[in-house]
DNA sequence: ACCCGAGCCTACAGGTAGTAGGCGAGTACC
DNA sequence: GGTACTCGCCTACTACCTGTAGGCTCGGGT
């Protein structure tokens, strides 16, 4: 064979069908004709479909740990929340396949990853530029990702095509409001309790 | 037939299975034979499979409009941006499918439907409560539908599975971080600007 | 009473997931 | 150098899904 097949052959062809059609276009069959390969032939690399869609999305997780490490490395505060978000906001665009693929519950193998547990540390690290108290940073974390990852999310699916102006200045007016909702932390908090 | 078919009950139906097995698991197969009717009968009264998708995406937002309107009538500030993120919430744990069907790109007519319009209109209304200029509602809606929604996803995926504490917890925090986000607006609209 | 049409049916074409078993090419070992 | 084994891709097949074509039946209107 000129290009032996392999599990991740396969998985990364699957990754660029998912960016190029859609991650729900994934089908074993399309991958196979892409590869030139018939169908069943798949099935001594990868165990069925399942497998091919969490490979996808361990891939993914891995990439986009290493694209918000990039950005959030030397940086503090609101450069580091600015870089954190934008990194998930470049990931989601220049590859929607993948970044659709992590909009899923994934198998327990890929939740345990390696890589997994990197993209939940990385918002806990842009945290320690802000007065958020270590036994709050789950909720901080939580309500980081809600919010940028709902914003991607509506923003993909065509909720802001029908107001104006562009998501682009909501997405800057977010980011700015997240930062000052994470320097006033203590504040609500308090307030929270009382 | 006992009971004659429709496109309102093939979709009604439709939409029970997606509660029951999830969104991605409608077909015309099963509805068929949960009706207890051959699938090919389905296409008198519905297109195609897109078409029942479409049905169930505007079943629940009219659904969420009116639980939403329940909530947040006779409400301003803090306690009517709780019964809203409130009504999203059990909307989104009560009838999963549903939920489901409203995180995905719909038809042109559904967009364009009543009921969409009202549940855009009525986070509009609940910023009514708060100081935030007119020009800048966009901003704030679209940050409160990300957060609100980015949370339900995160949640329904399992994200929140593998850290304590209970997600009930962020949840309430995260509403009352919205609470203060949207009560400090102007000073960081402000502070964006400079 | 008769005709007509709405609505469900069977039959079928095309596509996908996954299994079973064959076959050929490279390899290891005698 | 020959034999036998193994591995990877193949064909063939089952089961299930979407969607189309065309037939049959029953109930309502004239």
């Amino acid at each position: 064979m000129r290009v032996p097949l392999s599990a991740e052959a396969v998985i990364a062809d699957a990754a660029a069908l998912a960016d190029e059609a859609g991650f729900e276009s994934v089908s074993l069959s399309a991958v196979a004709r892409r590869l030139g390969v018939q169908a069943p032939s798949l099935y001594s690399h990868v165990r069925d479909l399942e497998a091919v869609r969490d490979g996808i999305t361990a891939l993914a997780l891995g990439e986009l740990a290493d694209l918000v490490a990039a950005g959030i490395a030397g940086r503090a505060g609101l450069p580091a929340l600015q870089a954190y978000s934008a990194a998930h906001r470049t990931f989601a665009r220049r590859w929607p396949g993948r970044w659709q693929s992590l909009q899923r519950r994934a198998g327990e193998a890929v939740v345990r990853s390696a890589a997994a547990r990197a993209v939940s540390a990385q918002a806990g690290a842009v945290l320690r530029g802000y007065p958020v108290p270590q036994e709050e940073h789950v909720h901080a974390v939580r309500l980081l990702g809600s919010t940028i990852n709902g914003f991607l999310a509506l923003e993909r699916t065509g909720n802001f095509d029908h107001s104006s102006p562009a998501p682009e200045v909501s997405w800057d007016r977010t980011v700015v409001a997240l930062d000052a909702l994470l320097r006033a932390w203590p504040e609500n908090s308090r307030g929270d309790e009382a």
